[in-house]
RNA sequence: GCGGGUGUGGCGGAAUGGUAGACGCACCGGACUUAAAAUCCGUUGGGACAUAGUCCUGUGGGGGUUCGAGUCCCCCCACCCGCACCA
């Protein structure tokens, strides 16, 4: 090496090299049911679909688990650290019919391409347990579960909507509805009626709402977002009768949490899935038609609250039994059958909603609810949905809403119209899906016998292999041989469900498998039990509802069917952001990768082209926008911890982080730099450990232990960004040429083996390399203990205090620390003193530490 | 639409109600070099003035509480996540 080469850190050979030496050693694999007496941490990062490549989110994510279980390790726990492959999915099928693949062979291919990738990023994994959920071995277990679950009461079947495809004569996912239409056909899609599977979460509602407040380690926002999804409300229910029956039904009953309302009604509403709606159709062709036009919005929720309010009077009418007046019966598209009895009272007084449809449709917008009884508005112009005082209500008038209500209950109960009910939000899981690419339903239909469980000596019910995706529809139900069985009861010919689970239930038990994943049983209660709960869950924050309360769910019925024997399974939770970047479009709106734009002083410009790019928004990544970046492409040019440092150095984890060709190229500077500053440092003499330190010696111990306490705080948690920050800053104080001061010298010496442990949970490999370095034949640092800071080193003896007159800073002081106010008065007074000048001191304020404030006024 | 979140220099961000901008990036200046890259050292929120300094201003917008507000309260705006068949 010349003088003038800058001395580099060769990750290429490095990183594989390490890898293998851990490999080697075993070190990140655990057992079963340890024995080794230290406690147990449970590390997962939620699994990914093997969609094709890694992309940066899943750096991200794997990294954030990898820094934690690479740090408890280090602090003393056996730890558990697994990955799989939630391999399950509609992808698959697309791919197969776009590619004329099928999606096993689609699917395993990406799994191994990525198990690859994730195998360059040097996550300290237990490989030994990694499975697919499309594995006979796992799927097949899952079939046990849940004909545990049916036979334990926990599974319906029941008759349900879904999306249909008139044209393509197929089940479309919510995805799969592009603005009412199929993505595919482009006909308006359908609703059809199915008898479907579903899970009684519903069961569970109270439960699931109450267990969330023994998970002290979730992040405030999640347990809010699932506390308001399972909906707990008291209101009531109230029936009206009908002014004349409709197919056979004389009265409709809504379910309210304003019965306080009541006299201000305008109308009924019911969801055009109601069977008043339906019998109404019958008879008439513009009800018919439009019910029609509701179904062609599709089932999502977001769908139908967004959508423009319509509805269509019956002409039928409803008593209300509070004050006996008619109101119009409407067909409403904002009415959600699944939500409370399908049908509302119309108050468009207490309802925003219910005031947007009364002005639109011209009916009456009775007042009901205002501030006070002398504070009636004449006229509104929007609905008062808070609290307030009711008026104009019979005797309901002048109490406060939330009086009122138990009034107007009692009064109902009185009159046998309606009682009080406490409602959930919450909806029974449907896991019926038409699909190929899942789990089979193991369930065996007989015409006289019904629905049969497929005998345990028959599971696992396999997927064929022999199935076509030349046309559309569920391979499964079209295959020539696969559905036909004998009924295990009757022995008459029956037919298989063709059927497959929803993948949902495919990842939300994997953690409880992860434990045994060998095990001939769901789960072996020993690993399951010692392993469970997950101490650290960390993943997206798009999870915080579906998959986290459907796993929450799936525990407490595995436990009521002893396969597990806690019910809530991630203890620790912790939701990190998504990675984003710039997008570009060229001049003909085509979306452009990142490799294939340069920024100019002019602009940005098309590589070879030179056309001019417009830079767009900082958005996900995401393909079809193409503003990715190819984690592996990074690795390959600045290596796998380089990789690692930029995502956790960038912003704290729980928020979006934007991936920048700046940062990652001033996080590789880093990279080498400390390598070439931990060669400089075991080039310098070894000094001795001096009876005492002082001088600069002191300060910079000081400054390695205050750094091993901020790391490990920040380790604790999850502010790895501020971890970061304070490696850079103890690293830059070690900057400069070598000293010869021997107290110095072991205090620099002291600062890098620091280093090198505190950057091994984020760059592992590095961490290696200097550890080699400094210590030779010393072992590895990724079975080294983690450092601790020596207490004596963290007090200081004096503290810049800021010195404000009327609260505005007008200098600092110098004093001893936990100088009270006798001893920093004085002193402040005399920093300050030309601020003070001409002022009266009105008041003084001291906090020891911290500040003093003279407040003050003209003299 | 409903539920949840976020908003601080040119950029990412830091800050138990107590000196706003730690740390990094970028930029600028300097050293080294024939030169460039790399590396090393240093400056940098904006503004004004009498420029070794002093003052004003500044945390999406508007109000409020407080000796003191990025932080607490109220209203508003923008963006992001979720909405039950995408994973």
């Amino acid at each position: 090496m010349s003088d003038t080469e800058t001395t580099r850190y060769d990750f290429a050979t490095a990183e594989p090299h390490w890898q293998a030496a851990w490999e080697a050693a075993a070190l990140f694999n655990a057992a079963d049911t340890p024995t080794s007496g230290k406690p147990k941490y449970y590390v997962l990062e939620m699994f990914p679909y093997p969609s094709g490549k890694i992309h940066m989110g899943h750096v991200r994510n794997y990294t954030l688990g990898d820094v934690v279980a690479r740090y408890k390790r280090a602090s003393g726990f056996d730890v558990l650290h697994p990955m799989g492959w939630d391999a399950f999915g509609l992808p698959a099928e697309n791919a197969a019919r776009q590619r004329k693949t099928d999606p096993a062979s689609w699917t395993y291919a990406n799994i191994a391409t990525m198990r690859g990738e994730l195998k360059r990023m040097g996550l300290s994994l237990d490989w030994s347990r990694e499975f697919a959920t499309c594995d006979p071995e796992y799927y097949g277990q899952q079939q046990k579960i849940f004909l545990d679950f049916w036979a334990n009461g926990l599974v319906e079947r029941r008759m349900s909507a879904v999306n249909w495809d008139p044209v393509d004569h197929t089940v479309l996912a919510n995805e799969q509805v592009i603005d009412g239409r199929g993505w595919l056909s482009g006909a308006p899609v359908e609703k059809k009626n199915l008898s479907q599977w579903f899970l009684k979460i519903t069961d569970y509602a109270e439960d699931l709402l109450e267990g969330l407040k023994d998970l002290p380690r979730w992040p405030e926002r999640v347990k809010l977002m699932q506390e308001n999804w399972i909906g707990h409300s008291q209101g009531a229910d109230v029936t009206f009768a009908l002014t004349a029956p409709v197919g056979g039904i004389d009265s409709v009953t809504v379910y309210t949490t304003r019965p306080d309302t009541l006299f201000g009604m305008s109308f009924l509403a019911i969801a055009p899935e109601h069977p008043i709606a339906k019998a109404v159709a019958q008879s008439s062709t513009q009800a018919a038609a439009f019910l029609a036009e509701c179904a062609a919005q599709g089932t999502s929720e977001a769908a139908i609250e967004q959508a423009e309010k319509k509805g269509f009077d019956t002409g039928l009418t409803v008593q209300n039994p509070l004050n006996g007046q008619t109101y119009p019966v409407w067909i409403a598209n904002f009415v959600l059958m699944d939500y409370g009895t399908g049908a509302i009272f119309g108050c468009p007084c207490g309802d925003e909603r219910d005031f947007e449809f009364a002005a639109k449709y011209s009916l009456p917008i009775p007042i009901v609810v205002a501030p006070s009884l002398e504070a009636i508005p004449e006229q509104l112009t929007k609905a008062l949905d808070g609290e307030g005082i009711i008026v104009n209500s019979g005797f309901l008038t002048g109490l406060p809403t939330a009086q009122a209500k138990p009034a107007a209950i009692a009064e109902l109960e009185r009159l046998g119209a309606g009682k009080a009910v406490q409602n959930w939000r919450l909806r029974d899981w449907g896991i019926s899906r038409q699909r190929y690419w899942g789990c089979p339903i193991p369930v065996i239909h007989c015409a006289a016998c019904g629905p049969q469980p497929v005998p345990a000596d028959q599971l696992p019910v396999i997927l064929p292999k022999d199935v076509t995706f030349d046309r559309p529809g569920n391979p499964l139900d079209h295959h020539p041989s696969w559905k036909h069985v004998p009924c295990p009861k009757c022995s008459a010919p029956a037919t298989r469900e063709t059927d497959t689970f929803d993948t949902f239930i495919d990842s939300s038990w994997y953690f409880a498998r992860f434990t045994a994943p060998h095990a001939a049983s769901p789960t072996n209660l020993e690993a399951v039990n010692h392993w469970l709960p997950v101490d650290q869950y960390v993943g997206g924050i798009e999870h915080a509802i579906l998959h986290l309360l459907y796993a929450r769910f799936f525990t407490r019925a595995m436990q009521k069917t002893g396969h597990v024997s806690l019910k809530e399974p991630f203890a620790g939770l912790f939701t990190q952001g998504m990675v984003t970047h710039e997008s570009y479009k060229d001049s003909n709106g085509n979306w452009l990768y990142p490799e294939e734009v340069v920024k100019t002083p002019e602009g940005a410009k098309h590589v070879e082209t030179g056309e001019p790019v417009t830079v767009g928004r900082i958005e996900k990544m995401s393909k079809s926008k193409r503003n990715t970046v190819d984690p592996g492409v990074i690795i390959d040019r600045f290596g796998a911890d380089t990789a690692r440092w930029f995502v956790l150095s960038d912003n704290p984890p729980e928020r979006d982080v934007e991936w920048t060709e700046s940062g990652i190229l001033g996080a590789n500077r880093f990279v080498h730099r400390l390598y070439r500053l931990a060669l400089t440092i075991a080039a310098e003499p070894r000094a001795a450990q001096p009876e005492s330190f002082t001088g600069e010696a002191k300060k910079l111990r000081q400054l390695t232990h205050r750094t091993i306490a901020a790391v490990s705080e920040a380790l604790d948690t999850f502010t790895f960004n501020l971890a970061v920050a304070r490696i850079y800053e103890l690293s830059g104080a070690l900057a400069g040429a070598s000293p010869t001061d021997p107290g110095l010298l072991w205090a620099r010496f002291e600062a890098i083996e620091t280093i090198a442990h505190l950057i091994a949970p984020m760059m592992p490999h590095l961490a290696e390399e200097i550890f080699a370095a400094i210590r030779p034949n010393s072992g590895m640092v990724a079975i080294n203990p983690w450092p601790k800071a020596d207490p004596a080193y963290l007090t200081v003896d004096e503290v810049t205090v800021a010195v404000q007159v009327n609260g505005k800073l007008r200098g600092t002081v110098l004093l001893p620390a936990g100088a009270k106010a006798d001893v920093a008065l004085p002193i402040a007074k005399q920093a300050v003193a030309g601020a003070l000048l001409g002022q009266l001191i009105v008041k003084e304020i001291c906090v020891p530490d911290r500040i003093v404030n003279f407040v003050v006024k003209p003299a």
